[in-house]
RNA sequence: GCCGAGGUGGCGGAAUUGGUAGACGCGCUGGCUUCAGGUGCCAGUGAGGGAAACCUCGUGAAGGUUCAAGUCCUUUCCUCGGCACCA
């Protein structure tokens, strides 16, 4: 249903923007790599391809009936190889110019399927499929360096207006610029003695004003000198074995228990010269700036948490300018983080934040101990994945010439489409015809990489391909120009942040070959709301859930009355989670398909378009799908009992009586309203509301006289114009029956008539001291002064005004009066 | 844990710029139509009070700003999305 939503609003701008006389292009491509297929193929023991082909056909039957004015020409699936074979080559360019590198990363590993897990994979800290406890590996993986457009792609967002705000918001947050200061603390000997060198920890802080208040240092388990630490220290080796347990979900990371252990090594303060130890955290992430932090308990909330449980000193070095406190004793107050003056920092006291870090930044940097950096969030992006069901990464492993890209004349390297994968790997290992391969360079036996690419990869560009779907010789062309930026983007919001900066990212880079003249792909961007219905499940052994689709479950109520959810086939209970998003792995969509059949395609549009605006959740009704269908036959009712009465004449304006104009009042003001909801506003529910009314109100009125059956055929006609975009089936057969020849689709969007919009009095609510006490009519052009003394006249006023004196009257004009007393 | 969004009748939601809270739809109640059920049509429907006019209360909770707060500010609770290998 999600999908069926996305292209439902989708079809309604574009045969919106098609009636206002826009060309438009409304394409379809399928994103069919990745794990759902693998998913798919071991519950069932087919080859993800099969699988992926019956998926597309079945969709493409729907999507079909459900009446998207869709270019079919243009229709291109990722796992083509006509099309990934561009992921490859694209790949290759940015490995040659840098912006592809190799580098070790952290992955969930199941002991047991001797395997690499997604995130998904991993339930309770255990392998979905094994129930064993996950652990961390480190492995060889290839980059793309998101991180050098780190300031373009923060600058940009400014440039977006037509996204939503908070989606800009949390784009910013993620790549996460921060201004601060590196800083060096030189080892001291034990810890030169370990690391069997000279050396210097680096650390990276937003808070150099505090740089006094450091009192340990502490790294990731993964930092170079934890291992150096651990060589001869068991204990220290043991706990950073355990820190490698559990998954590498930041979540999981997040929530954990803070956990640390002294490393015995020591550091040398850039300033104090005094000797710090050394600590390994489990909240120091390896990821993020030099996986190393220096520790100020007085000053942040985890250091003061960290040292309080390990009993290390807390040493305060700001003064609160609020006098929020004046020592930074337990428990934890949130104003010990804030900024303020420098004390007990020998020469740096009495300093504000800015000139402390200045001065401190300028310290360290005369010592060549430091210097002021920017750091971001963002990291570079891994597209290795251990997977069959994706593109094939286009590397050569050789054993004299080492990795080795895969020439231009031998893409695309196609991936052998009848592997049944079984949980235990990437079945294309066990591939001796494509893994077995020769150098390009030497011509000696080599292992073809059998690593694929990110499914995020595949989506990251084919908007851009869309207008050159048939181009078989270069990835783009010059149609690009003409089509893009996408004018109106649609997404689910749970592609906020990945799939987007993603995209933002591979248009620079595509941008930076020369191969595109566009900053940014989508122009416009609206976020769809997630498609909600029950989940249902039963947990079946350790970590191992079986859902429930909440068509096989029923709601009944337990001997004690009790509200009760039991799955069918057995008649015994199934567990409830309540309401969530609608997903291949929580087995709780709803198909699309059943009620086009049922109800029509219509109605899944109107039902859709109508429950919720399209950014928030649509939480799926049975009942809500039934109102839908009884509006589309009250619409099919009010055309054929009007056209009944034979043809109807042109509207005379100056015939009208006051009914009538009333009528055509509303006719116009619900067309100036829909205009502004479908184009600009894209609130279709409130469209649609307000052509329900109209058609409420059609419904009661007069048909005696050909003046009246006048105003009707004008009402009917533009209501069908206005619907015409959310259910154009029923509109295009109403249409005809109101006695046109031609197709509504063909029709152009109608303007309101500015001279029936206006209205003779306008009725203004009276309030006193703020409540609403009465309700009067006055002529739309009568003065501040004649509207007070109206308010003032009416009889419930009057009660409560009573003798009391009018301090003063506001008049909103148009709108109402409000009468202090 | 961090980032973002949301919380309004029995339910989905409306209130667009601080100006009538509850449009529209669902559900429910009563009536008409029917042998009956359904459909369809008509009326009612936030809570409390009142014969009625109308009054009081009411937008997760608690404070505040304002002539006026669902809307702005502060604090707080809950729900949802994302957290880099679901896409």
């Amino acid at each position: 249903m999600g999908h069926v939503r996305n292209y439902t609003i989708g079809d309604v701008i574009a045969r919106h923007q098609r009636m206002l006389g826009k060309n438009v292009l409304q394409p379809m491509g399928w994103d069919a790599f990745g794990l759902p297929a693998e998913n798919a193929a071991m519950a069932k023991g087919v080859a993800p391809a099969a699988w992926t082909w019956d998926n597309i056909a079945y969709m493409r039957r729907q999507l079909r009936a459900l009446g998207f004015g869709i270019d079919w020409d243009r229709e291109l699936a990722t796992c083509q190889p006509e099309y990934y074979r561009w992921n490859q080559w694209l790949f290759l360019k940015l490995l040659d110019k840098g912006l592809v590198y190799q580098k070790t990363g952290t992955v969930n590993w199941d002991p047991l399927d001797q395997t690499v897990l997604a995130n998904e994979q991993v339930i309770d800290g255990r392998g979905w499929r094994t129930g064993a406890v996950v652990e961390k590996r480190e492995i060889p993986m290839y980059y793309m360096r998101i991180t050098a457009y780190a300031d373009e792609l923060l600058e940009a967002l400014d440039t977006l207006g037509d996204w939503p705000e908070r989606v800009r918001l949390m784009q910013a947050n993620w790549i996460g610029r921060s201004e601060g200061v590196e800083i060096a603390f030189p080892y001291a000997d034990s810890a030169r003695a370990a690391a069997g060198s000279d050396g210097v920890l680096k650390v990276f802080t937003t808070r150099a004003d505090t740089l006094l208040g450091a009192t340990y240092c502490a790294v990731a388990a993964e930092h170079p000198l934890a291992t150096a630490a651990a060589r001869d220290n068991p204990q220290l080796a043991a706990f950073i074995g355990e820190c490698k347990s559990g998954s590498v979900m930041e979540a999981d990371i997040a929530t954990a228990e803070k956990r640390g252990m002294p490393t015995g090594l020591h550091v040398i303060h850039p300033l104090s010269g005094a000797e710090l130890e050394v600590w390994v955290a489990n909240y120091v992430l390896m990821g993020y700036g030099e996986g190393a932090v220096m520790a100020v308990p007085a000053h942040d909330e985890r250091d003061f948490e960290f040292a309080g449980k390990y009993g290390l000193p807390i040493r305060c070095v700001i003064r609160s300018t609020t006098g929020a406190y004046t020592d930074t004793t337990a428990p934890w107050q949130p104003a010990y983080a804030e900024h303020g003056i420098t004390v007990n920092s020998s020469a740096f006291d009495g300093l504000d934040f800015q000139q402390a870090v200045d001065a401190i930044a300028t310290a360290v940097e005369k010592k060549g101990l430091g210097k002021k950096r920017v750091q971001f969030r963002l990291r570079d992006w891994g597209i290795s994945r251990q997977r069959y069901w994706g593109t094939p990464i286009p590397i050569i492993h050789c054993t004299a010439c080492g990795d080795v890209p895969v020439p231009d004349e031998q893409l695309p390297v196609v991936l052998p489409e009848d592997c049944v994968p079984d949980g235990s790997g990437n079945p294309l290992n066990k591939r001796a015809d494509f893994v077995v391969c020769s150098c390009p360079k030497c011509g000696q036996p080599a292992r073809r990489e059998t690593d694929t690419m990110d499914t995020f990869v595949d989506s990251s560009w084919y908007f851009l391909r869309f207008a050159c779907a048939d181009s078989a010789t270069a990835m783009v062309d010059e149609r690009v120009r003409y089509w893009l930026p996408v004018d109106q983007y649609i997404g689910g919001i749970e592609h906020a942040i990945l799939h987007l900066l993603y995209s933002r990212f591979w248009t620079r880079a595509m941008r930076d070959l020369g191969l595109l003249q566009l900053d940014e792909p989508f122009a416009r961007l609206l976020t769809q709301g997630m498609v909600l219905n029950g989940i249902y499940f039963r947990k079946t052994g350790a970590g191992r859930i079986t859902y429930f689709n909440p068509t096989e479950v029923e709601a009944r109520t337990d001997a004690a009355g009790q509200p009760l959810h039991v799955l069918i086939a057995d008649g015994e209970p199934v567990q409830t989670s309540g309401i969530g998003t609608m997903s291949k792995s929580r087995n709780n969509g709803v198909d699309p398909q059943a009620l086009v059949d049922t109800l029509g395609a219509d109605t899944a549009r109107l039902f859709t378009m109508f429950t919720a605006p399209p950014e928030q959740s649509l939480e799926w009704s049975d009942e809500g799908v039934q109102g839908a269908s009884r509006f589309l036959k009250r619409v099919w009712k009010a055309v054929y009992t009007h056209a009944a009465g034979g043809p109807a004449g042109q509207v005379d304006a100056a015939a009208l009586n006051e009914a009538q104009c009333a009528l055509r009042r509303q006719v116009h003001q619900t067309l100036a309203k829909v205009s502004d909801d479908i184009g600009r506003r894209r609130t279709f529910n409130t469209a649609i509301a307000a052509v329900m009314e109209l058609l409420n109100s059609v419904v009661r009125a007069e048909t005696a006289t050909p003046t009246d059956r006048a105003v009707i055929q004008e009402a009917l006609e533009l209501s069908l114009l206005m619907l015409s975009p959310i259910v154009p089936h029923i509109c295009h057969r109403l249409w005809q029956v109101l006695g046109h020849s031609g197709a509504i689709i063909d029709e152009s969007w109608p303007q309101p008539d500015p001279a029936a919009l206006q209205a003779a009095t306008v009725e203004i609510v009276v309030q006193v001291n703020g409540k609403l006490r009465g309700r009067v009519t006055v002529a739309t052009d009568a003065s501040e002064a004649d509207v007070r003394a109206a308010a003032l006249a009416d009889e419930n006023v009057q009660r409560f005004v009573a003798d009391k004196p009018v301090r003063k009257a506001i008049v909103v004009a148009g709108k109402l009066v409000n009468v202090v007393v």
